[in-house]
DNA sequence: CACCATGTTCCTTG
DNA sequence: CCAAGGAACATGGT
């Protein structure tokens, strides 16, 4: 489900439901979805501690957990499939629940297809991470540099967490198209003009999806197969994927800019759209 | 059966 | 030694 727009809308909704609520039990379903920690010794740690706020780190959700005796956070990613959300105690549990914490009235659910996302007290993971996109400590100045020290194509840099933190798959061809930088181009090739206008497209194309996101309403009960948040569309007769995304997923469509054909091609394995036209090398 | 899929890490290749 | 490329993780959809 998660680029970083979906973890920030997440974390804005759990931030809404979670704080002030107690951990009375975590069942752990699937032992390598708590990595590195030990299942067992995980699910003792959280056990009694109550939630006092959430918040984001790259596609990191970071859960601050208090008792009266110390405080520590927790990680949770989703990886590709993972999400979160709470469920009334009485529903069935979801066929890939990851783990699942008992509260009060409600379970709060983990779920994870494919067992790519992970929770962890181990935070290490936050150590490697480059700026994040929508704060000040990312500087045009700082983009630039670092562009500067690759030959790698830009769309492949783009998905590296060195160079900002958060844009995944989607946003990567999204902002690119946006800046009109051609998904090919070397990093150390890119003009100080490209470099502005993709810094400002990262931030716009991030930013944007994060206010559509906060404006739907979400599918706590999780019954949605689709999802409860607002990848891929959200809740029936919302905008979808088809209206949000200019050139992911439309191979062979019209540009909207030029009308051009969107062409896809594969880079580091993954799929890359982009429209020739628009997006040119230099 | 084929191919595709939102992320990250690790191993191999050149 | 380094950068870049690709496989791996696991499950499902079309």
């Amino acid at each position: 489900m998660p680029e970083l727009p979906e973890v920030q809308v997440l974390v804005q909704s759990l931030q809404q439901v979670l704080p002030g609520r107690t951990i009375k039990k975590v069942t752990v379903c699937r032992e390598k979805s708590v990595r590195p920690d030990s299942a067992t010794a995980f699910a003792k740690r959280l056990k009694g501690m109550r939630f006092h706020s959430i918040e984001r780190r790259a596609k990191y959700l970071l859960f601050n957990l208090r008792s009266p005796l110390e405080s520590f956070q927790v990680l949770g990613h989703l990886g590709m499939t993972g999400r979160m959300f709470l469920q009334p105690k009485t529903s069935e549990r979801p066929k890939h629940t990851a783990l699942w914490m008992e509260l009060d009235r409600e379970n709060f659910i983990f779920e994870d297809t494919r067992y790519f996302g992970r929770m962890s007290s181990n935070l290490d993971a936050l150590d490697r991470l480059g700026p994040e996109p929508l704060s000040d400590d990312f500087e045009l100045a700082g983009f630039r540099e670092k562009l500067k020290c690759s030959r790698q194509a830009i769309k492949v840099r783009l998905l590296a967490t060195d160079l900002v933190v958060g844009i995944g798959n989607i946003y990567a061809s999204e902002a690119l198209y946006r800046s009109r930088v051609h998904p090919q181009t070397p990093a150390n090739k890119i003009t100080a003009v490209q470099a502005r206008r993709l810094h400002q497209a990262i931030r716009d194309t991030l930013g944007e999806a994060i206010e559509l996101g906060s404006g739907l309403s979400l599918d706590w009960a999780g019954k949605e197969s689709r999802d409860g948040l607002f990848y891929f569309g959200g809740q029936k007769g919302q905008e979808t994927d088809q209206e949000r995304f200019r050139v992911y997923g439309r191979e062979g469509e019209a540009c909207v800019r030029c009308g051009g054909l969107i062409r896809r091609l594969i880079q580091a394995a993954r799929s890359t759209f982009y429209c020739p036209r628009c997006q040119k090398i230099r």
